[in-house]
DNA sequence: CAGTGGTCTAGACCACAGT
DNA sequence: CTGTGGTCTAGACCACTGG
């Protein structure tokens, strides 16, 4: 099934990145050739080039070509917006979902802290401990939209939400805002997860996510022991620029 | 000063977006409408688009148009490569630095371990504590490939490296890979630290920074007391559209 | 100098949303 | 149907790298 040129050619190249067709720490052929080499124009390979940038799998230079970057990245992609299922898979690891709870509720000024919806308002409250090697490392809590989404079946809540959300719903999930911090342990946390007597704190992962059209119908809460959390990521650096420049 | 067209489009739409000129879950005009009234060819407004979506500054949508999202994002742009000292200034923080060590050192193999550069190799090990609020919360390490910076000024590493680096020496910093995990308070942790008693873990972020030119000339460590530490990140859905289509 | 990537154009056709 | 964004083209000129 075709996809668009510059997709295929994304796909292809970075194949052969992986493949070592290409080797590390080489220069690709260059857009000149690559655009003869798949008989597109130049501005179509250099739309697939961008796409292996933001990879990390190449660095661009000018006057000088495309340089085939070492990335372990691809291995441990936790960077962007991944579900706990898609991440297992591409893991290999031995992981399991409990689900503790999958209700209704209404939108009190308890809940209304965590999720900036409009008091009275329905949602879905799902709660989901994943064990990992058979240890329960990871507590989730998901707030939906359920005029969104509608009522989840369980059986999709103990595989994978987002496949039932995109699949199934046909949901187009875009973006999402994350944060990242630290918090202590609670005595939800003590009770659910098996932890040890040394951890104190967690790590909690909280994100708001979004549909194509920008409507929010998911909060999600996510609560890692300490030992069993790393995150890894890619980053190009901003140039400023000097904010100061250009007219006003 | 004139940059490139698409970079001053985004920047001035941008600043209209964040003055409120085009408000929040409203659309931006249409890419014929911007190209006449920037007076550039529409690939041009695209690519001016594109930055503000990768931003989060906007969601684009086929056949409706370009939406202004509500992203608070960029009151704390933590995500990306940013220095300490940038982070302090956007983040109008009341922060200091404590110079610990500055020194040439060779690679053994206890060093190995962390910085894979090729055994009895030259590098300079730098150390430094982050005062925050006149708390001592960040633990800094660097290790530097002197063949590319030389060694580095006493006072610029009390004030910021990164400028250093990008100012006077003109090196063209480009990318990183960092990795974010959390770890035991170690007792050199402890000793410069304004560590609390029930810490007993640390945030740590290692990043391998890069040049243009692909060359690794840093390694740094970053150790955060806990109650310190957010990471805030704005992620787009990998849609990925089976690896398994596309001609091989 | 020749070759590289970076920017920009004017125009074409397609896919999708809303009327 | 009209207007939107998405893809793609062929060609131009510029800025940078390296011999």
């Amino acid at each position: 099934m075709i996809q668009n040129k510059y997709y295929e050619i994304y796909l292809r190249l970075k194949q052969k990145i992986t493949e070592g067709i290409y080797k590390k720490a080489e220069l690709l052929p260059s857009e000149n050739t690559l655009a003869k080499e798949y008989d597109v124009s130049r501005e179509t390979i250099r739309k697939a080039l961008d796409y292996l940038s933001q990879d990390g799998l190449i660095q661009k230079k000018q006057g000088k070509g495309s340089i085939v970057l070492d990335a372990q990245l691809f291995n441990f992609p936790i960077s962007g917006l991944t579900s706990f299922k898609e991440l297992a898979d591409a893991q290999q690891m031995d992981a399991q979902t409990i689900l503790l709870s999958n209700q209704r509720v209404t939108v009190d000024g308890q809940l209304q802290k965590k999720v900036p919806w409009s008091l009275g308002s329905d949602l879905i409250l799902t709660e989901r401990i994943r064990k990992i090697d058979e240890q329960k490392v990871i507590f989730d809590t998901d707030y939906l939209d359920p005029k969104i989404t509608g009522d989840i079946p369980k059986e999709r809540l103990e595989d994978s939400l987002y496949d039932y959300l995109e699949n199934d719903l046909q949901l187009p999930i875009a973006f999402a805002n994350k944060e990242i911090s630290v918090e202590s342990v609670t005595d939800k946390d003590r009770a659910n997860l098996d932890l040890r007597d040394e951890d104190n704190h967690l790590v909690v992962i909280r994100s708001a996510v979004y549909l194509e059209d920008a409507r929010n119908f998911q909060f999600s809460e996510s609560r890692h022991r300490v030992d069993r959390f790393r995150f890894i990521d890619f980053s190009r650096r901003k140039h400023t620029l000097s904010e100061h420049d250009g007219f006003r």
